[in-house]
DNA sequence: AAAATTAATGCAAACGATTGAAATAAACGT
DNA sequence: ACGTTTATTTCAATCGTTTGCATTAATTTT
């Protein structure tokens, strides 16, 4: 980089001390209107800007925020990214992302990162790996704002943002019941997330209110698209398959529309099936995919703001804050 | 943030000068094998780790990359993405994402913000509206390297890493053309980005190598899934309807597929598609698309890439590079 | 034993900006 | 005219680290 214009360039340059001339940009009120005004004209001309570097060592603050996220590569966290960033750019902050790709070794790396860039605060959604925190209590112990979104824990006792996965569980098995289902299917997340856990108890307690039995037999683990559409292959030969399918993302829905097809089914009207996401994907398939809209881009909004927050306060959470995002069922032609 | 443990006070507890704790840290043969031990197992003890913003201001550099981008919600671009951060990771830089939203306007402030806070070098691909590129012209004049992907401009004195669109093209318009198909509309990107002139020039091209004349009528300007809708809608409906599709991208292509069917046209029969990108989408769609794959995280590698060769040589280019990337069909049903 | 060499450590400036306190200069009251 | 305000400006320390040079202590050479 080539050598930028400082302060003392200024200072020497108008044949007076690096105070005044800061003191003048800053508009301080102990300096005379006519050296202000000389002072400003010289550091237009010359293209001055303040060297953040230096003002982040006196003021101990970058103005940027950490993000630990799995993998951008995902829509649901794009969409996120998306709004942490427009919440960032607003109160001119800047993002640094670092990538798990869903390995608790290489999370604990972006911690390290995160550290040594002496980042303001940090946002985390956690690997899937993941099940030890202490790498994280180490940034709370540092008393770095740290606050979780979609992925969380309890563990720790740091501010949450989730997707209301009960009521988002709940609304999708609801409806297939509505349209007519009674052996429902899930295609459920790691049982460790708690969104895991939160969206087969909403799918349970669907269940219960129109008092179908919860029958452990229907519950499959399958959250990629290759692994979704092999148990679907296997589940919907059986002479006591599903009627419906409640499944943890789009790309799983999708999988086990393409297997029903495969095995001569027809949806919705044999099969039905509700994914959760609502990803650009699900407006696409075949037929369309009623799916659950997780609003990705307000929760990320809702996780920057709730960061920024805690940032200005200068606190941390004596007790940590909750917040849920609504969810909203899409109707669309898969169910 | 909790005070964090500095040089000094290794050297107070130890009584001696910051200096000595400095080399020792970074084993300077100066120091003794006894001391230096010592104040090893201090800074261990007290989980010492260098302020990097003092680093910072005093190598003046920050080994961090900036990102400008259009926007992150596109599977394109995320894949990039990925690919960059994951150079990054390995060369122990970090990266800050800023997106212009496709905004000239703020694309403007992203090369502020680039520039205030001090990245080593900037990885950028320019937003839709972008005429004028006085901003990046900027950053080059402040002797910051700066690599253009994907959307690149001749008008700047800066490496291009880009994919190669006209081979790109030419290989989904000669394969529409073995299928069968005599006219095959284009739906292409604004022609003000090099990207846009060669897709034309390949699928030109590649009509003359099978003496196809080059017709204007069959030239479209649709890169949104809303706007191909409409035109594929309005142009399927004519007596001289085209039989073969090539896109922009896979949103597009999409678009026609689901518009094909509405007016009661058969795909791949009636109507052959091919899209542009290799997205998620493109195999969830009913028929599969058939389109061309841009490899985004090869792509996002070698920006990279070159960016650190740029920033470890510390030399602006003389003559800029530009690394041209594959493309590879990828045949699935749609055509 | 004095001089010269080597080893180990400390001093102080530098990176670029901010800021409390001190200093200077101008203006005022009596 | 002289002390007292008031207005402006400068000094110097600070943030955390590195590094050329000086310093001190220990060791070797003659």
């Amino acid at each position: 980089m080539k050598r930028q214009i400082t302060i003392k360039d200024i200072a020497i340059k108008l044949g007076m001390s690096t105070s005044t001339v800061s003191r003048a940009l800053r508009d301080h009120p102990d300096i005379s209107p006519k050296t202000r005004a000389a002072v400003k004209e010289l550091a237009a001309l010359l293209g001055y800007r303040p060297n953040r570097i230096a003002l982040n060592l006196r003021s101990n603050s970058t103005r940027t925020i950490g993000l630990i996220i799995p993998e951008i590569e995902h829509y649901f966290f794009s969409a996120i990214i998306n709004g942490i960033e427009e919440i960032a750019y607003k109160n001119d902050y800047s993002v640094m992302v670092f990538q798990s790709n869903e390995s608790y070794k290489r999370e604990v790396n972006n911690t390290q990162a995160v550290l040594t860039n002496r980042v303001d605060g940090v946002l985390v959604s956690f690997s899937k790996e993941t099940r030890d925190f202490s790498h994280f209590q180490k940034l709370i112990e540092n008393e770095i704002p740290v606050v979780f979104f979609d992925r969380v824990t309890d563990e720790l006792r740091a501010d949450q943002v989730v997707s209301d996965d009960y009521q988002g569980a709940f609304l999708a098995v609801n409806h297939l019941i509505e349209k007519g289902c009674r052996r429902i299917a899930h295609f459920a997340a790691p049982q460790h997330l708690a969104l895991g856990k939160g969206r087969l108890s909403g799918y349970h307690d669907a269940l219960l209110k129109h008092n179908i039995p919860f029958n452990n037999d229907l519950i499959f683990h399958a959250d990629t698209f290759e692994t979704s559409r092999k148990v679907a292959l296997s589940v919907l030969k059986k002479a006591e398959r599903p009627d419906g399918f409640f499944t943890v993302n789009d790309m799983s829905a999708i999988a086990i529309i393409k297997a029903a097809k495969e095995v001569g089914l027809s949806i919705p009207k044999d099969v039905k099936v509700v994914g959760y996401e609502n990803s650009k994907s699900a407006a696409l398939s075949e037929p369309e995919l009623t799916t659950i809209d997780q609003y990705g881009y307000e929760l990320g909004r809702e996780a920057c703001l709730m960061l920024l927050k805690r940032l200005r306060e200068n606190d941390l959470p004596a007790k940590p804050e909750k917040k849920v995002i609504r969810t909203k069922l899409v109707v669309r032609s898969s169910a």
